[in-house]
DNA sequence: CAGTGATTTCACAAACTTGTGAAGTTAAGG
DNA sequence: CCTTAACTTCACAAGTTTGTGAAATCACTG
């Protein structure tokens, strides 16, 4: 219950103008690495709202796109945990949370992608057959993969103790 | 000049079929990921041939395309550095070839896409006023972000080290 | 348990992407 | 300097994605 009462979500101070100048922006990067366009865009409205916080009308009358799609894309980011949806108690319409940490972690969960790539890379090895210069080729991308996803969880470990000392 | 001879580039053991297969597999992931299909069946193939280098007449053999479509996919792939594209001598034909390391460290350089991340945030943080509540945020995920950037670097570093050890 | 506001679903239209064939460009080799 | 193989570019058609409006569903509140 940080900032209740007026309603609106952006702040006095930059301003709508400012708000919506990065949402566009940082949207736009997220889709350049892959993410859908609405997905990004309502991810991005959150993060540069004050309270975290916006509900469904909020966030399609702010990025001015239809209640349906609003739907869909909060559906894609509450899948990847990106989003946390809640329903006010009192009231019938949810709100849509973007959680401190919650989404370092999920970008970080990105390594359900990875083990994916292992999955084929080890078939890719099996039907190669492992002696093949090929085999060996993949064997060894498969390494790096799985290398990557170990450091991954020790990065993040160091992250939360750099973000305690910086940021609580 | 490791094998040469033959002209084909799949190997006796497994054979095309089991190429094939891995091709589609892995590129489906790399898609999945966000990457355009064509460059990523290109790059699927490159990583399984034996040697690791294939002609654009092989390729577009092997993938049941045009000429057009390799191309610019390969464009696309030397330009982001996970392929090189080298010109055998005395013959009028471009090979493409996938450079051991090479790409692990382009995969790794989609830290020019964190970098481009950072600024949107960084002008985020301005436009909204670090002082904000939204402002806030957006500056501890920008402090995110840098220090992922400097973690790939030393998990890098660490990588060259296991790769030695067990590769080489 | 009816009324109402919020959310979701669905069929479809617009916009964008992707790969093709054909013409154009480049440069090796005679 | 002409021939020819290899590669690239371009306009376009097929296919896919994306967001919409309208109808349906859901579940608070009275």
């Amino acid at each position: 219950m940080t900032t209740q009462g007026t309603g609106t979500a952006t702040e006095g101070a930059g301003g709508a103008e400012a708000v919506s100048r990065f949402v566009e922006r940082f949207a736009a990067q997220l889709v350049e690495a892959g993410m859908q366009r609405m997905p990004a865009r309502i991810f991005a409205a959150l993060l540069a709202s004050d309270s975290g916080a916006l509900t469904s009308a909020e966030l399609g009358a702010q990025l001015q796109v239809s209640p349906a799609a609003v739907s869909g894309a909060v559906r894609y980011l509450t899948q990847v945990n990106m989003v946390t949806r809640e329903r006010e108690p009192g009231s019938r319409r949810d709100r849509f949370v973007v959680h401190g940490n919650q989404w370092y972690e999920a970008l970080t969960n990105r390594d359900a992608v990875l083990k994916r790539w292992e999955v084929a890379l080890r078939e890719g090895v099996a039907g190669l057959g492992e002696d093949s210069p090929a085999g060996q080729r993949l064997a060894e991308t498969l390494a790096f993969f799985e290398f990557i996803e170990g450091e991954v969880a020790s990065m993040m470990e160091r992250w939360r103790v750099h973000r305690a000392e910086h940021f609580e």
